[in-house]
DNA sequence: TCCGTAGTGGACGTCTTGTGCGATACTCAC
DNA sequence: GTGAGTATCGCACAAGACGTCCACTACGGA
């Protein structure tokens, strides 16, 4: 019977690498962070870090994904969320707060100095996130498939460009105001795409 | 005086290096294509290529500069439109154009297969220069910098995420299309926020 | 034609990565 | 406590990529 508990060893070193790693990047940058920096920073062998993470990214993507579950926000509102009036953008204002919760964290991964590897990765569920609460609230929506992606993309890249770009100054916002911004950039636009007026398609539909 | 003639043979070289470089990063990704591949490719000698760019990154940005110098649309054009209504939308029109008419390229570059370094060095242009028209074209904004900061990171955000996303899908649109879209998308709120009322678009200029 | 510049090819030192393995130190269960 | 089980250490190693150097070749413009 394998032995399941687990050690607070692991723990402790994977904490103290992680830690390595977001310090590495703020000072120097994501990719001018090596492996072994990270191990003298930890005070971590180089064998343990291999026995844990494939490679770098690995330990980024792992502790990023641990840390955040799909960046979903406050996990269960998605529901009730989803029938509110212009509430299709509340997922991202989760984003937001959870940003500004861990601000360096995510200035870390998501800022200037952040990785790719991460960067990559949250568009997507983001996306596919804030599509499905799209769907929800204009279920009168016609336009086709490819539409939705383009503004889903657009909504998506307004926000996180507007968050790193948070995340990298000083603003003087909270991330709420932040959020609120956008939103006062975005919903008018939104709206009026998805349901305010019948959206005249760019191209004759086929169908 | 010194010789000033580039040699038939720079410009032939370098323009190997840079088409080898774009076929590798479509092929699989700029972070896994190594100098060595880039040489093997071009067939140009490991001492050549450094004579000319001192690494990987700087062959991408030096010839991504050299092709699309600030990736200032149709020069020349920028003070014309910054007076004309809703015109400050324009200079992301032209880069939309420019993607269009060099999709391979763009694509290689702004791609998922892309590199985080071009992908680094188009923001900051573009909001710059987005933020020249907005402040052309609302003269009475009364928002401080932050806010208009914020606002110009979204909208360029937002278009920057349209623009990859219609780099990396086969949507049936092109490039002016999807332009329309983010247009749509973007105008209302934008022009609410630093106008206060939304200006008819066709009305000429008043000032 | 001839000189100068651009390109060649290969060797070299260095850095980083990822693996392997015996020895040590620590935890948890009992 | 004590012992079994493992997490970690420390170090060595091969592979591969990087960037430099230098003597040599070949091309191309005046």
């Amino acid at each position: 019977m394998p032995q399941v508990t687990t050690d607070r060893r692991v723990r402790r070193t994977r904490q103290l690498l992680r830690d390595a790693l977001m310090e590495l990047t703020l000072e120097r940058g994501y990719d001018r962070v090596t492996v072994q920096d990270i191990l003298d920073r930890a005070d971590v062998g180089r064998s343990t870090f291999y026995a844990h993470y494939r490679d770098k990214a690995d330990l980024l993507v792992t502790e990023f994904e641990a840390l955040h579950p799909n960046w979903n926000p406050r996990p269960g509102d998605s529901d009730a969320a989803s029938v509110r009036p212009v509430e299709f953008l509340e997922p991202l204002r989760g984003a937001f707060r959870e940003a500004g919760a861990n601000r360096r964290q995510f200035k870390a991964m998501l800022g200037k100095q952040g990785s790719e590897t991460v960067r990559r990765l949250v568009p997507e569920p983001l996306s596919n996130l804030l599509r499905e609460h799209v769907r929800a609230q204009f279920p009168e929506w016609q336009g086709d498939e490819q539409q939705l992606a383009a503004a889903v993309h657009f909504i998506v890249g307004a926000f996180l460009g507007t968050l790193t770009w948070w995340l990298d100054t000083d603003a003087p916002y909270t991330a709420d105001e932040t959020f609120n911004i956008c939103r006062r950039l975005a919903v008018e636009g939104a709206t009026s795409f998805f349901g305010g007026t019948r959206p005249d398609p760019i191209k004759p539909a086929s169908n």
